[in-house]
DNA sequence: GGTTATTTGTTCGTATGTATC
DNA sequence: CGATACATACGAACAAATAAC
């Protein structure tokens, strides 16, 4: 019968009382006790839900004034979490669109960057591109360029956007584009930014169409 | 330093043991007294804990059994979050840098069609921005921007890293600020999108530095 | 400025439901 | 079945921060 998490109740009974008592932004929540009492439930209980709340960013919490309604003026935390998962074609767009700007970023941001931008390793990637054996994997190609950025947050949206945007880089580099692969680095080498940038967006869009003229 | 909210330091903590341990999903965590003994803490701090990241679905517990680490397949909300949610100092600085990544490629969509960057409603803004009664938002105008962007995810996405990035848009825009902001607007009318770019971000650096000023 | 009441922060002991062996 | 390990839950107690007087 009884849901085995009362902390989770707990979390409903907030949420209505919220919604019922027209608590706005700012405004203060019933201290602990006082919650505990009313909805006859332990004070650790209590705290379990609002901690949690807390941490999502619903509340604030203030030692020895009380707890209080988050000045939130866009909490769109859960309808972000249904709407990840809901693909419509424009969210696929947008998908892509966003997967594209966080390579974009990366690729300005290594060449902005002296030391790396000049690094040793891009010969490593000259060498792996001659050996035709193997078939150099553009996917991998991306996914260096995203790590040398050094910004992990944006490596790893770029990861889980990739997985959703029909993953253009599937495959391995056709001679013809090996040889804008190398402009590509040489631009970035010569900290020529927005030529970098303008190859990589070429190289990108056109494996972009191909994908979906394969798809239809 | 962080001598308040010591169920924020477990849950740094467990990130921390995660990682080391190298705990992958669907591993068990260890009990919660055990937890307690190790970390040394009460066990009630180690549920506030628990409870919260159960709540963002992080991790899973089941009476009788343990706590598990979430098998987050499908969820990829739940990735980007916990990269954010569990904060080091480096992650602070990729949040940042993410979300202004978004913010300039918002108006670099903007800038690049026609039909948004010739609209009406950048009079609408000068209109507010000349209202000084109220006060104009800073947050609102950036809102608003990456609104008119049109790609949903960058915006959700931009919204979330807005919350956990020491909100640098908190307050109203001032006379000096006002004529930068009337700049860009000049700057995007007129499709002169490395322009618009730059003041922007010239703009939004010098609201964070006086941020991380205040802070220290 | 000092005192007192209120509130959150934290710990501990205890009891109970549940799964595993 | 019993024994054990674990999560769930309660409530008392004290510490620390804040507000009101």
């Amino acid at each position: 019968m009884n849901q085995s998490k009362r902390y989770l109740d707990i979390v409903r009974d907030l949420r209505d009382m919220i919604r019922q008592d027209n608590i706005r932004p700012g405004d203060r929540i019933p201290s602990e006790r006082e919650l505990a009492e009313t909805l006859q439930v332990g004070r650790s209980t209590i705290r379990e839900a609002l901690r949690s709340l807390e941490l999502l960013g619903l509340i604030e919490t203030r030692r020895g004034e009380g707890t209080f309604l988050a000045d939130h003026r866009n909490n769109m935390l859960v309808e972000v979490l249904s709407t990840f998962i809901l693909q419509d074609n424009q969210s696929q767009k947008d998908v892509r669109e966003t997967r594209q700007m966080h390579e974009l970023a990366a690729i300005q941001a290594i060449c902005a960057d002296r030391t790396i931008s000049q690094m040793g390793i891009w010969d490593g990637f000259r060498m792996r591109l001659s050996e035709e054996e193997n078939g150099f994997q553009r996917e991998d190609f991306v996914r260096e360029l995203m790590v040398l950025s050094g910004n992990r947050l944006s490596l790893k949206i770029w990861v889980l956007l990739h997985k959703y945007s029909g993953n253009p880089y599937n495959g391995t580099v056709s001679k013809a584009e090996k040889e804008r692969l190398l402009n590509i680095l040489a631009a970035i080498e010569q900290q020529e930014t927005d030529k970098a940038a303008q190859e990589f967006k070429t190289w990108s869009d056109g494996l972009l169409k191909e994908r979906l003229r394969n798809d239809s």
